[in-house]
DNA sequence: AATGATACTCGGC
DNA sequence: TTACGGCCGAGTATCATT
């Protein structure tokens, strides 16, 4: 989906249309503190973009032309399920990669109409636009269609696909972000068909052995042709904001409590037990820690936790000088309670 | 030595 | 001048068990 939060709101408020959107995760410390989600194309004609503090967004929008919103993920879930019920009538092997993105397997005959066939149901039923990029490869796929971004559709043979990943810098491949990236201009890898030139040792040495061995393939235009199946989700994970940085665990605690409360819910409603806890802290510094402990048995949404929290939160603190800025709970190596209720 | 579990970091989006 | 969220999975080092 094009901007899919940014859009969203355009529809919800429709005088805003040429205005500049910008969807917020507000952080509550400050009134204006936490990031931007997402942006509109006028906004991002301005320099707004994603992970941008609101605050140098504002310096960048005219008041009177913007509109900022805090995000609702809510209606945005609501609205992804009613597109993956479009999608899934329209194609078969479907698998959803995320709130607002999907993977199709469709035949070669069938790729052109079922992409157009796609678009045309998603804008009379929701009244929403996407880009769909139809290629060989996965990959290609995706890279076609962030590449015809916005509302587009990008169809591309084998030997079209090879020429755009080849010629494309490596951060606009899929999975490698600016540290990846960084890194491999190191070793002169500032494109993919460079990757041709850095010895397979050396890639899995700089990335490790599973992403080195992906890298290389990469170079010698080895592209993964499944869609590969759907997973369950593995872990889950509230985080917030403090109001203020403290050391304090009477504050650290009450704000887990809150949280806690979340992902239980998220718990009960999908019948998890999970084996893992972990705490997560973002210090002042904006480091991201971990403690976590497993259980031999694993806990339900109902069982208490205060103990165990509070010790994670008192060894963190006496193992780090830090001052805590954001705190996290997280949950994960779940057993399916499915509909069982007692064992005997 | 092999295998599996755990704790934690990295980093993509 | 600075400003700064909330997720998730992948990967890996290390520990425990056999």
């Amino acid at each position: 989906m094009d901007y899919f939060f940014a859009q969203l709101e355009e529809q919800r408020h429709p005088m805003v249309r040429e205005k500049i959107v910008v969807v917020c995760v507000y952080s509550g410390r400050t009134k204006d503190s936490g990031v931007v989600s997402t942006v509109n194309y006028p906004g991002r004609a301005v320099g707004i973009h994603s992970g941008m503090p609101i605050m140098m967004a504002k310096k960048r929008a005219p008041p009177a032309d913007s509109l900022f919103l805090p995000v609702d993920r809510e209606y945005y879930a609501q609205a992804s399920m009613q597109l993956d019920r479009i999608v899934r009538t329209v194609c078969d092997r479907v698998v959803q990669a995320s709130i607002d993105e999907w993977n199709i397997e469709v035949t070669d005959e069938q790729g052109a109409q079922k992409a157009q066939e796609l678009k045309d149901a998603i804008l009379k039923e929701t009244g929403l636009r996407c880009t769909l990029g139809v290629a060989p490869s996965l990959l290609g796929a995706k890279m076609a269609a962030a590449k015809a971004k916005p509302n587009g559709l990008l169809l591309l043979i084998a030997s079209d696909e090879r020429k755009m990943i080849d010629d494309s810098d490596m951060e606009k491949v899929p999975g490698i972000g600016p540290k990846t990236a960084m890194a491999l201009k190191q070793l002169g890898g500032e494109k993919v068909k460079d990757l041709a030139k850095i010895d397979t040792i050396t890639l899995s040495e700089t990335f490790g052995r599973k992403a080195g061995a992906w890298l290389h393939a990469l170079g010698q235009g080895e592209y993964a042709s499944s869609l590969g199946e759907e997973k369950e989700q593995e872990e889950v994970s509230r985080i917030g904001t403090l109001k203020e940085k403290t050391r304090d665990p009477y504050i650290i605690l009450k704000k887990l409590e809150e949280l806690e409360g979340d992902a239980r819910e998220w718990l009960l409603e999908t019948k998890k037990a999970y084996k893992t806890l972990s705490i997560i802290f973002i210090t002042d510094d904006l480091k991201a820690h971990t403690k976590s402990m497993s259980f031999r048995n694993p806990k339900t949404a109902h069982e208490e936790i205060a103990k165990e929290k509070e010790t994670l939160v008192k060894e963190f603190l006496a193992e780090n000088p830090f001052e805590v800025r954001r705190i996290g709970i997280r949950f994960g190596n779940f057993m399916d309670l499915g509909g069982q209720t007692t064992l005997f």
